[in-house]
Order: structure tokens, then C-alpha cells, then sequence
DNA sequence: TTTAATGTTTATCAATAATGAACTTATATT
DNA sequence: AATATAAGTTCATTATTGATAAACATTAAA
């Protein structure tokens, strides 16, 4: 169950993200968007605005985000920044070898969230940009190389969800995906044969923290026109992703100490 | 009129912003510490994670900040840091000639907003911090300077709400203040005479945007019984303030277009 | 100045969120 | 390891609350 009321309030606040909100939107702008009657919109405002979630200019009575909202970015800077940034190289590298987009994944919760990512240098490129995975942990090589090396209780968690069907190629029967997990763990990499866009290959790779965990993944995509007449390209990925992977696992060998979150 | 659930979401992510949220934090602790029935916590919670605001980590159970709010910041980052990098600079100076506390303000709304803030470097100071401000646009330096140059309309607004009586000293008769704002108008600069807190006296400068309302203010905050032993003092206070104030709203003579925001 | 459009407030009513109990899972203690 | 305790989750019920529509106010446009 939800609550209805909370999710008209993000899903207000993700507009404010999605489009340039630096000028300002208005009261009817949000209504027509999101389909809000202006009079709940309007109390929906207001009360965000109380908070200081948003603002809403005296004179032109648009609204605006709210600076408390900048320090969410700055606590969480804290904690995430040092990771992605020591990946960076070895990202950089796979992007360097290959020419590929290169993908750093990690989760939260159920979700699958992208770290940060590289894009294909080639002309023929395959461009998924920042694609929303929220619900594609099933369908990605990012999602299933993590997959694989959960506990049971929580691969179960992250899919009782409805298995979304992206294309013809997307496994959303859980038997089938169980073993293709199973696989996956046997292999040591997991991979995405236009499971999640019709016509890109993904080679993904688990990076384990301190305790074994899977933490992130490092994954690749390719076109599969390029997988199936070159055979050594694969090979060529597969070789890359995985040293990265690895390199990057070192981060927690250093840094990361016990007792701390991120224990699925 | 103010929506219940969005209010206590809102405070919810306050809490995680206030606390050290970096380990987690449970729904116990939620509701103790907001008052909330768990049963209700639980939905509320639930309704947060699916939006990717927090996320709850699968073994702990814990709640975590979701990275989608780091994404605020940066948005919000784009817009409002080109000011404050311009102003540190003048701020700095204020601070090195009086070593007093110096404060760069703006507002949102009808919300006082400290943008950035630097504390004195005297043994017996004026510490306070990043004391919350929001409703206290009538009690202080920084508020009344840009109050008094704002348009009736503005003002009203501002005002309506009820004006809070922090100190003995505080101005909560809007009569009274309608004067002050007069007077601060005349003077080119406003006071804060113990209003704010008891033995700390502040001069405030307005700063102008590019079509002359009131953008900021720069305020200085020292011991009153300085103010009082020293004559001059206040003098040498008032000068260095000043000076940064218009130093500062050079900055819209340069960078500022028209159309954009703050038009109170 | 009049008209149109957007934003704000209010009172009413149906929908929804809060409740508490039952249940499950995890943690602590013996 | 077994039990006890605490924390987290789910469910059905009911009262509260948020959505509604209409009236009102304000701003922008004609």
C-alpha cells in the first residue's frame, strides 16, 4: 500500500528535476503535467513550500526548489563520492580498450542505480544514456552479476516484483531467471543478450566489498551485430570488464570498515 | 492549510538530513523520535522508498538516503554557487577587519535563507552557527535590510505570519516594525539591537539585484557591550559592511539577465 | 476597462490514511 | 539451541483528512 498524498509530492519534486525548473514553474504548469486539480495542488504547494522543499516567488508566484534541498546532495556527496571516483580510472580504461559504453551500477534498496557511466566512442553506438533501470535488475548484466551473489531472501525481495518485459529477449519468468542466475555465479560474469534493448550485448562483472557482498557491477554494452561477427570481440570485453572489476574491488580492501551499511 | 502526511514526510527527511543518517536509520527510531505510529511509519516509509528518496537496505532493514536527492543538488548548484563564490571574497574581508561573525542572507519565499556564513575569530564570540533562521525575517539584521526595500506587497506577505518574540528586545508589533523598515530605508542600513539574541548586535547591508530590489544582505554580529564600550567600533563595523554589501552587487552588473527569478 | 486566466480560500463529503491487533521476522538472553 | 523480546510488516476497520467544486481574488491580456 501507499500513500497517495506522498507520492503527488515526489513526483512533484522529480518534475521540478526533470525539467529546467531554474525559472520557475507554475501552479497550472504542475496541474497539467501531473494532473492535479489546482485547488489540491495548490495545498500540496503550500505545504511543501512551509518545509522549504520548494519556494514559491512573492511577485510571479512560481515555484522553485528550496536550498534545503541542496544539502541533501551535500550529505550524500559524503558518502558516495569517494567510491565512484576511485572506479573512474578503471572505468575509463574499459571505455579506452573497447570503445564501448561502460556502466558503473550499484542499489539501493530494490533499485538498480547507475553510478555513473561512459559512452560508446563509436559512430554506430549504442545509447542508452541514463535510461531509467529502476525496475530492470532482471534485464541488465549490471543487475543480474549482483543478482547472482545475493542471499536468497534478498534476490527474492528485489524480485517479487511484476518482471517487466522490455523486449522479446527479457527473461521474466523467475524459474528461468533463477537458473540463469545460478549460471551466472558459476561463470563469474553475467551477461545482457537484448534482454534490455533489442540489439545490445552487456558483459557485466560483480565488484564484492569487504565482506564478500556484491556491492556495484561494472557492465558493457555492445552492439550484437558486433558480438556475432567478431568472435574475439567478446572475448576482448569480457577480459577488460573483468580486470576493472576486480580494480575496483581493491577500493574496499582500504577504505570501507565493518559495521557498515549496504549488508544484502 | 497544510497537508498532514506531506508535512510529516518532509519532517522525516529532515530527520535524516539533521542526524548522521550514514549508518542507517531504523524505523523505531523514526517514529520515536517524529511520533509516529509504526504501522503508519511503515507505509509512509514504504511510499518514500518506491519514489527512490530513501531506500531501505534488505538486511538491516534500515533506512538510507537514496541518491536520486543528490540529484537536487547539482541542479541547484548550477544556479545559486556563482553568487555565493562571488561574494566570499567580501565576506572574507569583513571578517578579517571586524573579527566578527559575517553572514551572507537571501530568501525564498517568505523564508530567510543563510547562503553562507563565517564565524568570528574573537575568544569571547558571537556563536551562532547555523542557527535556523526561516522565521526570522523581523528579528534580524540581515532580514530587515532587504524587508525594508521590498515592495508593500512583499512585505505583507512576509509579515502575515505571527511575529515571533525571540528576546525582550524583538519587534513584534508590525506597527512598530513598519516604522523600523522606514527608518532602515532612510539610514541605507538596518540594526538588530539584541533582537535576535540577547547580547548580540548586528548591522545588516542590503545587496541589489541588476533592477534594484533586494537580492541579499551581508550582516555583521558582534557583543553588544563591545558596541557600547567602543564608539567607534560600531563605525569601523558599519563601514566594512558597507563596503562589501556594493562590492557584492557588482555581481549583477556583470552576470544577472532579465526575466530570471527574485523579482520581489 | 473588460475579459480571461491563474492563483487562493472555503465548506463539504467521499476517499484515504491512521489505527491497533495479528502476524512475521530478527535479535538478545538464558 | 531454545525461548523471550523487540522490531518490522500486513490487514481490516473507521474516523480523519485530503480532494473536490465553487466562490473569491488577483494578475495578465485584450
Amino acid at each position: 500500500m501507499s500513500v497517495k498524498s506522498i507520492s503527488k509530492t515526489l513526483n512533484t519534486l522529480d518534475y521540478f528535476l526533470e525539467s529546467d525548473s531554474r525559472k520557475g514553474i507554475s501552479l497550472k504548469e504542475i496541474c497539467d503535467h501531473l494532473g492535479f486539480k489546482k485547488s489540491a495542488a495548490h495545498h500540496m504547494l503550500s505545504t511543501i513550500c512551509d518545509q522549504g522543499y520548494l519556494y514559491q516567488d512573492l511577485k510571479s508566484k512560481k515555484y522553485f526548489l528550496g536550498s534545503k534541498l541542496k544539502k541533501f546532495g551535500e550529505v550524500i556527496d559524503l558518502n558516495a563520492n569517494s567510491f565512484i571516483n576511485f572506479a573512474e580510472p578503471f572505468i575509463k580504461k574499459i571505455n579506452d580498450t573497447t570503445g564501448e559504453a561502460v556502466h558503473l551500477a550499484s542499489f539501493e534498496g530494490t533499485k538498480l542505480i547507475t553510478l555513473s557511466m561512459l559512452e560508446s566512442v563509436h559512430p554506430v553506438r549504442v545509447d542508452h544514456g541514463f535510461l531509467n533501470k529502476d525496475n530492470a535488475f532482471h534485464a541488465t548484466a549490471s543487475g543480474k552479476a549482483m543478482l547472482a551473489y545475493m542471499s536468497e531472501a534478498s534476490q527474492k525481495k528485489i524480485l517479487k516484483v511484476k518482471l517487466e518485459k522490455f523486449t522479446n529477449h527479457t527473461i521474466t519468468n523467475i524459474n528461468l531467471l533463477t537458473n540463469e542466475l545460478k549460471k551466472i555465479k558459476k561463470n563469474g560474469f553475467a551477461t545482457d543478450d537484448e534482454e534490455f534493448q533489442p540489439g545490445v550485448f552487456c558483459v557485466g562483472y560483480p565488484i564484492f566489498d569487504d565482506e564478500q557482498r556484491p556491492f556495484a557491477s561494472v557492465s558493457c554494452s555492445s552492439p550484437k551485430f558486433k558480438i556475432i561477427t567478431d568472435k574475439k570481440y567478446l572475448e576482448k570485453i569480457k577480459n577488460s570488464v573483468k580486470f576493472s572489476a576486480l580494480e575496483i574491488g581493491k577500493y574496499f580492501k582500504k577504505t570501507r570498515k565493518k559495521g557498515d551499511k549496504h549488508a544484502a
